[in-house]
DNA sequence: CGTTCATATGAGCTGATACTCATATCATAT
DNA sequence: ATATGATATGAGTATCAGCTCATATGAACG
């Protein structure tokens, strides 16, 4: 009756989902489920600060939720699993009929985004 | 854009999610998900303390993650959505290449379980 | 009715988690 | 090498979530 394993197995879902029961991580992972988008694009998406967006992506890499790709000056965030969008839009589906609301690529590639403003005192 | 719906689907979503982002309650899910169970099967099989697991359920129920049937002086639980258990095997699969513990009827219906002694001062 | 077992619940403590601020790091271009 | 834009991160704070304790409610049965 269960196992060591089995109860590790648990606890692991469970962190596994904890990560995603957040609003703020949810929404990342949507955003970047069909295709990967840079921390400025997810920032400029969401509208959240570009901290509050790297302080979520932390979380999400060290739960293997997401994955990273150097590209230039940019980090692209996609999907660890892609098949986790597939079963996100079912568990939707379960508590609101509704339809996720996953993201379009917006505009065809913008080259360069509009400036991310850290302020940088003195 | 992102409708205010949209918004609301999401964070709904993650509701939900939180609610499954728990060990114990995940637990719970995962142990009444084959057939529901009583407050105090899932007590004994958890090992849990009866509080902590009413305490759990009220959460749960709260979110519509499980349904309640009273059958004397029992109460039992299980899934709203028995699709749900479908869904948590998929992913767990996804996150640890596992299967996960779904618990089988463990005696042939016990009559009357071991009692719960939530002892009663004075 | 009063007792017993099953389950629920309000209050309080505590550790965890989300968020911000300030600053650091890293890549690129000049 | 310096400046600038992109991203990360340590520290601090405030709120929340999990847990326990004590007790309440509710059903069933003598």
């Amino acid at each position: 009756m269960t196992k060591r394993e089995d109860i590790n197995s648990t606890e692991q879902l469970s962190r596994f989902l904890k990560v995603l029961g957040d609003t703020n991580r949810l929404g990342i992972a949507l955003s970047i489920g069909k295709e990967s988008r840079s921390v400025t694009e997810i920032v400029n998406a969401s509208g959240l600060s570009q901290t509050l967006i790297s302080f979520h992506l932390r979380i999400m890499r060290e739960a293997y939720v997401v994955r990273t790709k150097r590209n230039g000056p940019f980090i692209y965030y996609s999907l660890s699993d892609p098949s986790l969008l597939g079963l996100l839009s079912e568990l939707s589906r379960m508590v609101n009929g509704n339809n996720l609301p996953i993201e379009k690529t917006p505009e065809p590639t913008a080259k360069r985004t509009t400036k991310l403003t850290a302020r940088r005192k003195r």
